[in-house]
Parts: structure tokens; C-alpha cells; sequence
DNA sequence: GTATAATCTCAAGCGCGGTCAAATTTTGAT
DNA sequence: ATCAAAATTTGACCGCGCTTGAGATTATAC
């Protein structure tokens, strides 16, 4: 099973740690200024709090060049983002939120719930793997659950797919995004993509449906 | 409509306001070293704190007599009544929670939830007026229901009524009185009353249920 | 009416997570 | 290679809610 996360970690380190994972997703490692602002504080409130992250063995830290989750940080994160992914699944199918306003929800209650209560919220909802917007759910013991998800963009026209994964958290995309349905489970072919980062253009229901490129490339399908 | 809780109450005002509520229902004031019992901390702390809520206009404290709350302070008090009830409800019928289970998950959440998760609980469950210990739950505007709720250890054998209120936190009283039947809702019939704090006898479904007189009290009945 | 016990407040200090301003290191342009 | 700009860290400080220990106040016993 699965270590619980340890009682004496608090709320501002979960923040961190979460949002650290998050930045080394794409990056090599998190640079402060970047934590500072998404954390919602100074750089200088970040790099003293980044320190002390280091000091617990939370994260790898490079003076001037940026933070690593350890393996122990990492452990811790994970929890995190699974209560995080749990609470915004629950929030949707069960309390029916909408896919906008889960996150904010879901960060505000991250924090607040125990053990007991992922495992409710899992067991109810009958162990889902992803989120409503299609970020997969680690297990309890900090596994990934295996998709087959392609980047949007980097197919060529003709494709054939389902949309598995909407990558941001920004309410008024989101909200776009549902009114064109291209809600996770929708099924598209691509028709064309205009070079130079022009629009995609996509088929559903034997409509056509133009998106700009900076809301395509936060999207995934799975090809069918 | 009901004015929100101010957004700068933070979850130690909350705690505070709700301990000095519940300690004001019976008695006159809350006195600091029953307060700072419930909060678990030490009276010095609890001092200093009470302090600064009169300071913020929140309660009435006379100096060595104890608290009270002000109308500022009662109307928050209730809102987080509230959310607490309409979470141990929505704990209970929604998520499956058992009723000797819901007042440790409410109380995590009670600050971390805002207005648009207690209304979405509140309309899901389609407004209801008590919590599974048969609490009632104010509405926004904090008024209380009204009821016709008598204290169990004060009516005569013979009496027949409904359970309507089991009115502790202590889980294993919770399970123990679960385990007889007692819950709100149970139909009942008083049977006996013994004198000098001895037992109450309950009939309930052609079965005679001897209850302690410490665990009667916490009992309130409507009459039938 | 006074001694003593119980209760309460005050003063000093602490850990946490912040702020701002100044010093330092890294980066990038020329 | 130099130098300005950007990023980062450091140092001094703050507010909050707590602790401990001491002193002040109130209640109780006799």
C-alpha cells in the first residue's frame, strides 16, 4: 500500500511541490520566478520558501538554476495531484460543476481532505483515471495510468480521433472549448492544418469547427 | 440575500466564533478555558486570541468573565453552522459517509468550502433543514427552523414520539446509539423513566431498549 | 474577612510564510 | 570581452496564532 502523505506537511509545501511537479512536466527544472508567480507571491518569498523545501529533502535545489522534485517530493506531489484530479472528477460527475469551475474547487479542497475521503470519492465514482479534462489520475501508489494520447497539432489532416485531453485550467478556454464540443469523448477527423501556426480545422457531426493554434496545441486524441 | 462571510475570517476567527457559539447556547458566556479546551490550545493562547476578536468587533468580552458574540460575530457564526450541517448532511446522504463519521470531514472542509459549494449541496440535496444528528441547519440568512423538538428525559412514560435529535459529536456514542435503532426517525414509545438518573426504557418495534441517562440527554423527540 | 485555589491576562518569544530593498549571479547583446 | 538587463538570493522586517512562565484577578472555604 501506498504511504499516506506524512501529517506534517503542510498546506504551502503541497502548493510547491504541486506546482513544481507541473513546471518539470516540460522543463528541466522550475525556475523561481516562474513558482513566485504561479504560487502568487515574490520571487523572494518563493526562493526563501524553495530553500527550506531543500533543507527537508523535498526538492533538489540549484542556487540560480532552478528545482527538482526528489523522489520523497515527488511521492508527496503525486498525492496532491490525484486528490486534485479525484476532487475535480467528483466535483463534475458527482455535483455537477461544470468543467470551468472544478479546478478552483478542487485546489481549495485539496489540501482539507483526508485519506478516507479520496478513497470515497475513488470508490464512488468507481476508480476513474482521468479528470474531466482528461488528465490522467495516479494511482495511490504514484503510478500513471498508460494512454495512447497525440499531441493535436502534431497529426496530419486526414486523422481520424477522439478527444482525450484538454491541457489547461483557464475557465474561459475551457468554456470555449465546451461550446465548440470538443469536450473530452468527442469524435473529430482533422481536415486541414494551416501551416506557419495557423488554425486546425476539424469535422464533428459533419460540421466544421476552426480553432486557433494556441487552443489546439492544448489538446490531445487518441486515433482511431 | 444574506451577506457573504467576509473574505479576511480565517479558519482560526471560524473556529473560535464557532466553539463561542456552541458554549453560548446554554450557558451565559463562554468562559476562556472552556474555549481554549475545545480549540485545544492553551488558555494564555486563548486569551490573547479573544482579544483580538473583540478588537475586530466580533464578540463582547468582559475581562475575566468571558465571551459573547456580537451580531457581526453571531451572523458568521451561523454561516459556518451552516456549512458545517449542510456538510455532515451532504457527507452522509451523498457521499455514504456513517453518521459518527461526518463531523471530523466537516470540520476539515467547513473553511475550505465557499458560497457556491454550500449552495450546490444545499440544492442537491433539496435544502434540507438538519444534519443526520437532527442539528438544525440555519438558513443563509440565519434564521433557524423552527420545531417542535422536547427533550426525551423530560417527558412522562407513555409518551410516543419520533427521534429527532441525537445531539453529540462522540463517535462512539454515535455507533452505540446507531447500533440500538435510535436514530432520527426512529419511532418510539417511553416505556419508563427511571428515578435518581436512572435509565430510560424505550419501546421501539415491539422491543424494550434500555438507554443511560447520560446518553438519554443528548436526546430530543418530536411527540406524536 | 482573609487565605487559598482556580481562573485569567500579560509579556516575551517562536515558527511559518510572507514583504521590500539591496546585493549577487547569470544571461545575452554588442 | 564587456556590460547592461534579467533573474535570483540575502537580509531585515512583519503579522498571525501559538507557547511558556509570571503576575493579576476572581471565587471559594473556613
Amino acid at each position: 500500500m501506498a504511504p499516506a502523505i506524512p501529517e506534517d506537511v503542510n498546506d504551502a509545501t503541497l502548493h510547491y511541490l504541486d506546482v513544481i511537479f507541473r513546471l518539470t512536466q516540460r522543463a528541466e527544472a522550475a525556475n523561481t520566478t516562474e513558482i513566485a508567480a504561479r504560487i502568487g507571491v515574490t520571487p523572494s518569498g518563493a526562493s526563501v520558501m524553495l530553500k527550506r523545501l531543500a533543507d527537508r529533502g523535498l526538492i533538489a535545489l540549484t542556487p540560480y538554476r532552478g528545482a527538482t522534485l526528489t523522489t520523497k517530493g515527488r511521492r508527496i506531489a503525486l498525492r496532491t495531484i490525484r486528490r486534485h484530479r479525484l476532487l475535480e472528477a467528483f466535483l463534475y460527475s458527482v455535483m455537477g460543476f461544470t468543467w470551468d469551475e472544478v479546478d478552483l474547487h478542487a485546489h481549495a479542497l485539496e489540501t482539507a481532505i483526508n485519506e478516507a475521503f479520496e478513497d470515497r470519492m475513488d470508490a464512488l465514482m468507481g476508480h476513474p483515471t482521468r479528470c474531466p479534462h482528461g488528465h490522467l489520475i495516479p494511482s495511490k501508489d504514484g503510478v500513471m495510468p498508460q494512454v495512447a494520447d497525440v499531441p493535436l497539432v502534431e497529426q496530419k489532416a486526414g486523422a481520424r480521433g477522439v478527444v482525450r485531453l484538454v491541457d489547461t485550467d483557464n475557465s474561459d478556454w475551457l468554456r470555449y472549448i465546451g461550446e465548440l464540443g470538443l469536450m473530452p469523448g468527442a469524435q473529430v477527423v482533422i481536415k486541414e492544418i494551416a501551416p506557419y501556426g495557423g488554425p486546425i480545422t476539424l469535422i464533428k457531426d459533419a460540421q466544421a469547427i476552426s480553432l486557433g493554434r494556441n487552443l489546439a496545441e492544448l489538446m490531445a486524441i487518441e486515433l482511431i
